[in-house]
RNA sequence: GGUCCUUUGGCCGAGUGGCUAGGCAAAGCUCUGCAAAAGCUUCUACAGCGGUUCGAAUCCGCUAGGGACCUCCA
């Protein structure tokens, strides 16, 4: 078995081959920190979080870098041309880079409620400026930029007649071709600066209102949009790396840019795997700025959002992104939601229990099972190798949550399946469950707590045995409300789920 | 207008031409002081029409709906 993944350049999936034997480069866009992230940002994080476990897993020293982007350009909702950051440092009394720590901040503490990994290397476009000016004017010495007005654009057309001859024309990645580019008509700031309509900036000229600017070759300004992710992939993973990840809507024009930048400097293409996740829904149409119809991390986590019935737990809606392929869309919902709340409870719990379980050296009863257990294991990489179906992952996952709960409630018999196997999957899960899907438990409880409810538990047990009802239901029916779940097991013995 | 994707049971969602994914919901049953939990059982769907094939949710064509990108966007 070996690792396939879908790879956009391609349009197909390809075995995984790392350049460097035993190790990773990979290199995922990361997030713009002029504002909140909101649901939709939670994908991909989430995905290529999965991604650098599994190749982890794989046995794969993996350098994950991810950006984040505090520099440059941004639109503001209203789509006026400034500088997002500065614009809202005017109205918020910020400084800019006191905007952007707030928002990074944010970020971290959503990703860490996510428990994603941080990656290896979290580099800033601020803290890169002169790296992405020894690329501009790399560029521009190899005449593929010209400057005008203190700004520099890129030549796409240019860069296409030349490299198209060696099979790398403008619009590899996102299949198009720069003819039907030409047709577009858009009225956009400094396109009459430009020769032509599909070049991009790499260097804007900053206007006097403009707060972010530094010094350059061509005066004071801010990197343009697309410069950054080629300067710090190269600096970090080298003029070519393995696997570049990101969101499908930035594959045109972002990715695009990025390829032809690099391939200029570079003098090779940049990216072997280029992977790319779907787009999180709403009513089945993306969840985005533009459309105004986003959902933030922290509404999401506190349900405050007339949308939101309730809150939802970080690892409900991780759950959630991984119970779908990461190459379509995720239609959110409340319904949708709440079925993965409950879904994840139940694997969760059955996963505690099976940690608990005792093995041993006892051969299987019901050998049907067992062999139906070891296949349901064994196929778990298979689906992984598969470009990462977490859903399929899922579905084996439960296939043996009843077999768990059968044995922990002796429905069915505890040498059902034998010792070994029972270890196996025990093995197996956690490695699945916790490191290669990065899913936890939702709250952990304190020994304190823990010793408060076994007292109750041992005061509504005499109770029960005196067959006082009232006091033993009122126990129960009063720690439900506060979120404590007392079960009454069949061997007599109680159990309780906090959350 | 260009390029491309998508349409799966009440809802979410996986699906490699033949082997009823899975989850949630619902119904019934078992267990139980009552609950809850758990287990078992039931619900066998692939937008429509045509084609290819021994066989199609899966391939091809047409029609209809939805969406994405072409502009900041995860």
């Amino acid at each position: 078995m070996s690792l396939k993944v879908y790879n956009s350049l391609s349009r197909k999936k390809e075995t995984f081959t790392p350049i460097t034997p035993g190790h990773v480069g990979m290199y995922v866009c990361g997030p713009t920190v002029s504002g909140e992230s909101h649901l939709g940002h939670a994908r991909p994080y989430i995905t290529f979080d999965v991604v650098f476990r599994y190749l982890n897993y794989l046995g794969y020293k993996v350098r994950y870098v991810r950006n984040i982007t505090d520099a440059g350009h941004f639109e503001e909702e209203g789509r006026e041309a400034e500088d997002k950051i500065s614009k809202k440092a005017v109205l918020e009394k910020l400084e800019p880079m006191e905007l952007v720590q707030k928002y990074t901040n944010l970020f971290h503490w959503a990703m860490k409620e996510f428990n994603t990994i941080e990656p290896s290397i979290e580099p800033t476009a601020t803290g890169h400026i002169v790296e992405q000016i020894n690329m501009i004017e790399q560029i521009i010495a190899d005449g593929y930029a010209y400057t005008i007005n203190g700004s520099v654009y890129f030549d796409v057309n240019k860069y296409n007649e030349h490299f198209s001859k060696q099979g790398q024309p403008y619009g590899i990645l996102s299949g198009r071709n720069l003819e039907d580019q030409l047709d577009t008509t858009r009225e956009l700031d400094g396109q009459d600066e430009k020769r032509n309509k599909a070049d991009f900036a790499l260097w804007k000229n900053a206007p006097p209102e403009h707060i972010m600017r530094w010094k350059s070759p061509w005066g004071e300004g801010f990197p343009g949009w697309h410069i950054e992710c080629s300067a710090m992939a190269t600096k970090y993973l080298g003029t070519e790396f393995d696997i570049h990840g990101g969101g499908m809507d930035l594959q045109f024009p972002h990715h695009e840019c990025e390829i032809a930048q690099s391939t200029v400097c570079n003098h090779q293409a940049p990216v072997r795997y280029w992977l790319h996740n779907n787009m999180i829904t709403i009513n089945g149409r993306k969840m985005g700025k533009s459309y105004n119809n986003v959902v933030k991390l922290s509404e999401l986590f506190t349900g405050n959002h007339p949308i939101l019935e309730q809150a939802y737990h970080p690892m409900t809606i991780r759950f959630f992104i991984l119970q779908s392929h990461y190459r379509s869309t995720l239609d959110f919902g409340n319904d949708a939601l709440q079925a993965s709340e409950k879904a994840f409870k139940r694997l969760w719990e059955a996963y505690e229990v099976l940690q608990k379980l005792e093995t041993g050296s006892w051969q299987a009863t019901d050998t049907e099972l067992d062999d139906k257990v070891n296949r349901y294991l064994d196929e778990l990489d298979g689906f992984m190798d598969d470009d990462f179906s977490t859903a399929k992952v899922l579905a084996n996952l439960f296939e043996l949550v009843p077999v768990i709960n059968g044995i922990k409630h002796k429905q069915l018999a505890a040498d059902a399946i034998s010792g070994e196997t029972l270890s196996l999957m025990q093995a197996k899960l956690k490695t699945y469950i916790e490191d290669i899907l990065g899913l936890k438990a939702e709250s952990s409880s304190s020994q304190q707590l823990e010793g408060i409810l076994q007292l109750l538990v041992n005061i509504r047990k005499e109770a029960k045995a005196k067959k006082d009802f009232m006091t033993s239901d009122r126990i129960r029916k009063e720690l439900e409300a506060l979120g404590v779940q007392l079960k009454d097991e069949k061997d007599g013995s109680v159990s309780w789920t906090i959350g």
